[in-house]
DNA sequence: TGTAGCATGTAAGCCGTTACATGATTGA
DNA sequence: TCAATCATGTAACGGCTTACATGCTACA
């Protein structure tokens, strides 16, 4: 016990520190509501491995019989994630964008292609945007400092800015690539 | 030969249609100074890996004896790559972004320890922000419609803006979280 | 009664990283 | 002449995905 986790299990982890205690299933769920906005969804399986693992190091407690497992952070599993925070160098973000890479390469083809391109990511930033305001109206009433979902909302509320900037800029650059 | 290559391949072979023949070497730090912004900076190993495979499937031609080979992308390799453009889904962005990753789960620690992880990544930023402002600054003069480095200014410009903005974000965030 | 959702896993395999290994060339 | 950089790989392995497999429960 002890070894350096991979932050998808600190992530999991994180998402157990909200009061309530969840099966594999429903974690899913919530990874696929909150998390994938900024780190990723890991996949049904995956959650499974991760799940295993911390329950190895004690981190989290299974409860219930046979079907139906629901998982609750240990103390323990809240002091590893506390000490994380603490002591473990950050990393800068990583980008994985298809669109800028694709925009990148535009020389290639016709400037309607990319255009198109553009385009169709507007209409996916706006479906995104929709889900993630309803994200962030669900922690209206608990938003507030010293309030259980604090920081989920500064999380929340940066993600929206950062969606519509996005927005923004490639309504420029579909503009820009117009008027050639 | 034909079948569907991963995302980096196109990536790699992508860098390749600037007019240049570079080796692999070459090509790392062409990954590392701008194709990292936006997708990966594959490995040395990987690079490598990725030459072989589009050397196999004929996209990219080895020229060079021994040590320094260089590799050019052929007529094949071009046609591939605006085919993957116009006919392939493209795929929302993925972030993995560990300062927001942190944020989440800030109420498990001190105030201050989330203010200073976010004060160090203003750093990074900026540091960040200086690099692509210097990958931008060299492809001045050819940046024009119809020019070789037009894409590629418009992505740099893009990243700059994302970069600009979410240093605005951070600071706000550090402002709402000192207020408490 | 049957279909959608709940629930839990195993197996194979890809992508990519780190570590290791080797040697030539250039310039201080 | 010695260190940094250029240059090219191989091996082991970790993280994660997809595909496969299984069965219960709620409800229309």
């Amino acid at each position: 016990m002890g070894q350096e986790l991979p932050v998808t299990s600190y992530a999991v982890l994180g998402l157990l520190t909200f009061g309530d205690e969840l099966t594999g299933y429903e974690l899913k769920q919530r990874a696929d509501r909150t998390l994938r906005f900024y780190w990723v969804a890991p996949a049904m399986s995956q959650i499974y491995t991760e799940l295993a693992r911390l329950s190895d190091e004690g981190l989290v407690a299974p409860r219930g019989e046979g079907r139906r497992t629901t998982y609750a952070i240990t103390d323990d599993g809240r002091r590893r994630l506390a000490r994380w925070l603490e002591e473990s160098p950050v990393g800068f973000p990583v980008l994985k964008h298809p669109v800028a890479l694709r925009l990148l390469i535009g020389h290639l083809v016709k400037p309607a292609v990319t255009v198109a391109m553009l385009r169709s990511h507007l209409r996916a930033l706006d479906e995104e945007i929709l889900a993630l305001r309803e994200v962030r109206a669900s922690l209206e009433g608990a938003d507030a400092p010293g309030q259980p979902f604090r920081h989920p909302s500064l999380v929340a509320d940066w993600g929206l800015a950062h969606f519509t900037q996005e927005r923004a800029t490639i309504e420029d650059l579909i503009r820009r690539l117009e008027e050639e």
